[in-house]
DNA sequence: CTTTCAAAAATGTGATCACTTTCTGGAAAG
DNA sequence: CTTTCCAGAAAGTGATCACATTTTTGAAAG
């Protein structure tokens, strides 16, 4: 009555690795962790088709977590479940710019006004340090860091909200932009990149809810602004 | 509460059903439109276990596409993971209603604007007739076919905007919010509910943007204002 | 009657299987 | 050279299994 496990050459490990990493989904999470931080990061490009078993494969566990997962960001709309049932990166259109857009204008500075009161001036620092570490990616044209640190940047402010309802409905947004975002920089580089950070980082300095609210609009509208203007070479 | 297939004493059908229902994923459609509807007619009580084997056993199908489902409504916060595993449905606090309503604040009547254009006297017609409906509903104190109609009628006309990224987002607040919903009509029932349907069916006729946000901004904070005097209640 | 604690039941998780559908590649026909 | 079509490969889906953990139960002890 034992089933055969680990027989095959490559392929998931052992069992459960009982206490091996810690609790309850652990595998589940670092999966998820994985699949987010790929998009995140523009690892997926937009049209191409994400399959469960290669996924595992690559991530070294069984079909099962990845399943799960997928079902999870398809949720978030971060990926779309074709008819067929096969799994991409949404293509983007022009609808979907401009609703992302307008999303992201109606909910993140809302959500940086929600966080100012928790940011203190060590925090000013913190953000101070990874928006230096975003101009030397910048200038060094390292697009998947200046992604992340971006990522990074923004949702430190966002997090310290405390929010449970609008911080995961803009986690959804930029999961949706994302992996677009990098096809553009593919193209057209990331010198000319500006941001309004340094803005940002002196209204929480000064407490400033209108500034700070000001500064994050003016880098969303940025930001996207530079995609936009790709987008319809992208797609016409 | 939901068709049972009845075939076996308890489990599962045999195999796939090939052509049985029709696509891809049809056993998880079903699952899914199944508790999505459970969730917004408040068939869920907040704080309420969810099981998968319950859910399977019960919906008359295996526990795969009920795994898969509850990971979707966890995605959109329409569920809850605990660290140990289990599932329920979220506990309301002031925090994720405060911020259940301001999302819905800044995004429903935009969501409106974006449908005005598409939506004619034919849909005047349809939201009248819902509403002629929601009026007799509310009378006789049927608090899960108000639910079901009071949501009819707000998706209706969201649904109109053709939104692919605004759409999805308020459909997640509304999953949040309508098992919270459910017990306060339990409590205090539903005679004394006004809303602000009619204001909005007559800007639709009039082409009027401004004044459909405004019904929408009005119907929301009418609505989620009873919710609110009652929440404190609830938990303190 | 309350508390303690061990046995039993229930639950989530990861893996694997069987089956159907879909996609891909290449040979054959035009 | 292009198109058609079929066989093999690949992929998603639902079901089932084994296992660790958690929850519940129920009896014994205080």
């Amino acid at each position: 009555m034992v089933t055969r496990r680990s027989t095959s050459p490559n392929g998931p490990d052992k069992t459960h690795e009982p206490g091996s990493t810690g609790s309850r989904g652990a595998t589940r999470g670092q999966v998820d962790n994985a699949i987010r931080s790929g998009l995140l990061t523009g690892h997926f490009i937009p049209g191409k088709a994400v399959t469960i078993r290669g996924l595992a494969t690559e991530l070294g566990v069984s079909p099962m977590p990845v399943r799960e997962v997928l079902q999870r960001l398809a949720a978030e709309n971060a990926l779309e479940v074709k008819p067929n049932g096969r799994v991409q990166v949404p293509d983007m259109t022009q609808l979907r710019f401009d609703e992302l857009l307008k999303a992201r204008l109606l909910l993140e500075p809302e959500l940086a006004k929600l966080a100012l009161e928790n940011l203190t001036s060590k925090d000013a620092r913190d953000l101070t340090r990874i928006d230096d570490d975003i101009d030397v990616r910048l200038k060094t044209g390292d697009a998947e860091a200046y992604m992340r640190l971006n990522h990074a940047f923004h949702f430190y402010i966002y997090r310290a909200s405390g929010s449970e309802v609008l911080l995961p409905l803009v986690d959804s947004l930029w999961l949706q932009f994302a992996p677009f975002m990098r096809t553009v920089y593919g193209r057209v580089g990331t010198a000319n990149l500006e941001d309004r950070h340094k803005e940002a980082i002196r209204a929480i300095e000064k407490q400033d809810a209108i500034g700070l609210a000001a500064a994050i609009t003016a880098d969303i509208e940025d930001g996207m602004g530079l995609l936009g203007r790709e987008i319809l070479a992208q797609i016409g």
